[in-house]
DNA sequence: ACGAGCGCCTGTCGGC
DNA sequence: TGCCGACAGGCGCTCG
């Protein structure tokens, strides 16, 4: 579930209500290797007494601001948060991280596979450093055409590099390579400037839709979000195109599943 | 600079 | 029913 859309609606209807202003009494590991940094003994000693301060996202990643502390939290492919009563002695399967609060409730960090991870540092800059801009960020307006020509990858591969772009994963990528009608394979430095405004635009409109939709939900890990009846192309291989009924294709690209249209989206070097 | 391949993990689904 | 491979909202690391 974790692109933008999902991190965004987790942040706005979970977290801000659920532990803004609260104190943390203690911490649990379950799963050593979901703590990045520090050391576990270090994390589980500097959380107890901190205040969460504040809650805010930056690509896919969540930021809760603690009275001295930043805690970092990444959930890679199946990580998800929940906010609840604590019960004593009561551990969900694939729960890996949780926060007792002062006030019985708890922050818990589920992940079934264990890709997840969170961090506590003083600066965030030190695990954040590398991002790129946020899609919305409107100093983005005058320059993603010459950010794209800059560079010369497949454009599927180059808006998954968090570092060109902080937030879209493999569903808004094809999604929004579909809007804009441009090919996974065309290369960013082939790419115009007409093209360019086409596909941040595009961009904007379907992480816009993510988002008022709560983003989407497949598989087992269920949040509310409807995004996923919104799909145009993603895991709609074989099936007719909404726009001209050519049948989906799926390729493969940087190991990720790609889905397109061939005809909408015509490949040019 | 780019891309391919692999590792990290658990779960589900389809085919035989 | 069981087994086996393919696949899954991600990303860091090697190597050529």
């Amino acid at each position: 579930m974790p692109e933008l859309p999902e991190v965004e609606t987790i942040i706005r209807s979970i977290l801000i209500p659920g532990i803004s202003g609260k104190v943390i009494n203690s911490a649990e590991v379950l799963w050593i290797k979901s703590v990045a940094s520090p050391g576990v003994e270090d994390f589980l000693a500097r959380l107890p007494g901190q205040a969460v301060t504040g809650i805010r996202r930056r690509g896919k990643y969540t930021i809760i601001n603690l009275s001295h502390d930043k805690l970092l939290i990444h959930l890679r492919m199946s990580g998800d948060l929940r906010v609840e009563v604590a019960v004593e002695n009561e551990v969900k399967k694939h729960d890996r991280v949780a926060l007792y609060f002062s006030d019985g409730t708890q922050l818990v960090f589920n992940d079934p596979r264990k890709f997840g991870r969170v961090w506590l540092v003083r600066n965030e800059y030190e695990v954040l450093g590398n991002l790129g801009p946020d899609p919305f960020d409107p100093e983005l307006d005058g320059e993603f055409h010459n950010r794209l020509t800059n560079r010369n990858k497949n454009l599927k591969s180059l808006l998954l590099d968090q570092g060109f772009l902080a937030g879209l994963g493999n569903i808004y990528t094809d999604e929004s390579l579909f809007h804009a009608g441009l090919h996974p394979l065309s290369r960013s430095g082939s790419v115009t400037l007409e093209q360019a405004d086409r596909l941040l635009n595009s961009i904007r409109q379907v992480l816009s839709e993510g988002i008022a939709r709560n983003g989407a939900s497949i598989d087992w890990v269920y949040r509310g979000g409807n995004f996923q009846n919104s799909f145009m192309v993603y895991q709609r291989t074989g099936m007719q195109c909404y726009h001209c009924g050519t049948r989906i294709q799926r390729i493969v690209v940087g190991q990720r599943g790609t889905h397109f249209c061939p005809d909408c989206q015509k490949f040019s070097a």
